[in-house]
DNA sequence: TAGATTGTTAATCGATTAACAATC
DNA sequence: TAGATTGTTAATCGATTAACAATC
């Protein structure tokens, strides 16, 4: 039973909880690096009001964290507050934009120009943190030559020239799931490190380059699995009691399954729950447009 | 120095690494329930190429993950493989899909129909999970009345009866930043319990009500983090060796920074810093039209 | 000085992982 | 029976949190 090739991703910390390689560098821990533009953004409205100071009580609250758990960050970052007043907010906003590395400019490359691209690429936003839309790149000639937000979709055999003459670090997938692995495989031999993927599919990528994601699906699924919990102890459900017996008899009963089934192709076996299954949740394919977003 | 509203959110668990409420109902860890759509993804590709049986290693391969936690996390769903065989694949799609909730129908609505929004809805995907979008909204009387996907923008006044109606418990939002609070104070009042947030805002919501947030410039940040670090210690700065100096030195410069500034404004002791952050990272506003997406 | 608030400690909790006995 | 692979244990690691001494 052979499968696609070994999957293998570096530091990829998205929403699945834990980073793949330590990362600390410096030692700051994962978990704090993905709150600092949180603090950011929240000392960034503050300047804007001009508020001079905030405690840590005051900017945990706008932040979402709570007060401990902000100090403890900032303590990685050195000792920026004043005991008995709080942190300035200017130097602050300061001092964390240098550690993220938002005081210099990050040429990025969008490649899949579809609804999301489209949207990613109208957002004036990206220069605002530093981020700049170096280009943006579609392999469908029926895309390449429109504009998108005023720039022109080029056409992905420019990728390699634009990523070395750009000094492009910084990679946006928002292709269809099947076109991504490519696509990565490409960025990254550009010369491309760090890759945000939009594509519901597991990147393989060489030691050294960053993947995050940005999955919809999953993000709802574990929303309905939530959901499910809060409205009451189990929803209506097709497949019987056994599903949740105690241990030995839900064991037997697996048991039977497998012994039913055989080592074809086990089809009588599972029947009941393999039917329930496709008939709520269809194989998918033939999606919208925004499959980039959601698995095919 | 006030600040805006305290803020509180239930279970956001998103990048920002932790839970906050336990929510581990009927004891599974949010750090599996979260990986629970990856293995049903690899297993939906394996279920299409009609594989019986797949072992933990090649599973977890196919994932991304490892197999010793892949098969920890199903220890937590109760035994469903088969010592020296593997796992059903069948059989185990359907475990996870009904674990995860769905088996059932999701109605959800979408509120902002921005480009970001008008791509997802554009999304027919959504339906292959089992949700389903119950209808799109907005508050802008340009685009209500438009369709995006075959399916009418309706304007935010019809939000309390289409969730009443339709049974709605998932919302999406995708408007600006500045809308967000009061969109998910709508939401939440009209009886949605699930949120899933586009908007760089921090939501408060009331106990029993989970957020989820997909922040697009959170993310990038925390690549330009990790990017930074690669190309060698420390890239070009403008700031003085002091930020990066021993302790006592830095307390020092820290204490004659604040001496400087008083009570009020403080502007010229923090100034080369202030003055550099603003430089390369001008305070935002006046974004395009995806603001929904990144902060502004 | 008295009050406020940071920065740090230490306890706790949750998640990851290797290893291996159980068992197909 | 021999080989394969699960399910579980226990050790380790990282993240969270309350509490409080340091100090503004």
């Amino acid at each position: 039973m052979a499968i696609g090739r070994p999957t293998q991703s570096s530091s990829q910390a998205p929403d699945t909880g834990a980073a793949r390689r330590p990362s600390r560098a410096r030692g700051i821990p994962e978990a704090t690096v993905a709150r600092l533009p949180l603090y950011l953004r929240a000392l960034t409205a503050l300047s804007e009001r001009s508020v001079p100071t905030v405690s840590s009580e005051e900017l945990a609250a706008a932040a979402g964290v709570n007060s401990a758990k902000l100090r403890k960050d900032f303590s990685y970052l050195g000792s920026y507050g004043t005991r008995g007043v709080g942190y300035d907010v200017e130097y602050l906003v300061y001092q964390i934009s240098r550690e993220l590395g938002l005081t210099q400019d990050w040429p990025v490359v969008i490649v899949g120009i579809g609804n999301l691209g489209h949207a990613l690429a109208n957002y004036g936003g990206f220069a605002s943190r530093g981020f700049r839309v170096a280009a943006l790149l579609d392999a469908d000639p029926g895309v390449v030559g429109s504009t998108a937000a005023g720039l022109p979709v080029r056409h992905m055999d420019e990728l390699e020239s634009i990523v070395e003459t750009q000094q492009v670090s910084i990679g946006v997938i928002t292709t269809p799931p099947g076109a991504a692995q490519q696509v990565c495989d490409r960025l990254v031999e550009s010369g491309v490190t760090s890759i945000l993927n939009f594509a519901p599919t597991v990147l393989t990528v060489p030691d050294g380059v960053d993947v995050r994601k940005v999955d919809l699906s999953i993000e709802l699924q574990i929303l309905a699995f939530h959901e499910q919990r809060k409205a009451g102890e189990e929803p209506d459900r097709t497949d019987s009691v056994l599903d949740r017996a105690p241990g030995p008899v839900r064991a037997a009963a697996a048991k039977l399954r497998r012994a039913a089934g055989g080592t074809a192709k086990a089809e009588p076996a599972k029947s009941t729950a393999a039917k329930t299954a496709k008939a709520t949740q269809p194989p998918a394919g033939g999606e919208g447009d925004l499959s980039a977003v959601m698995p095919a």
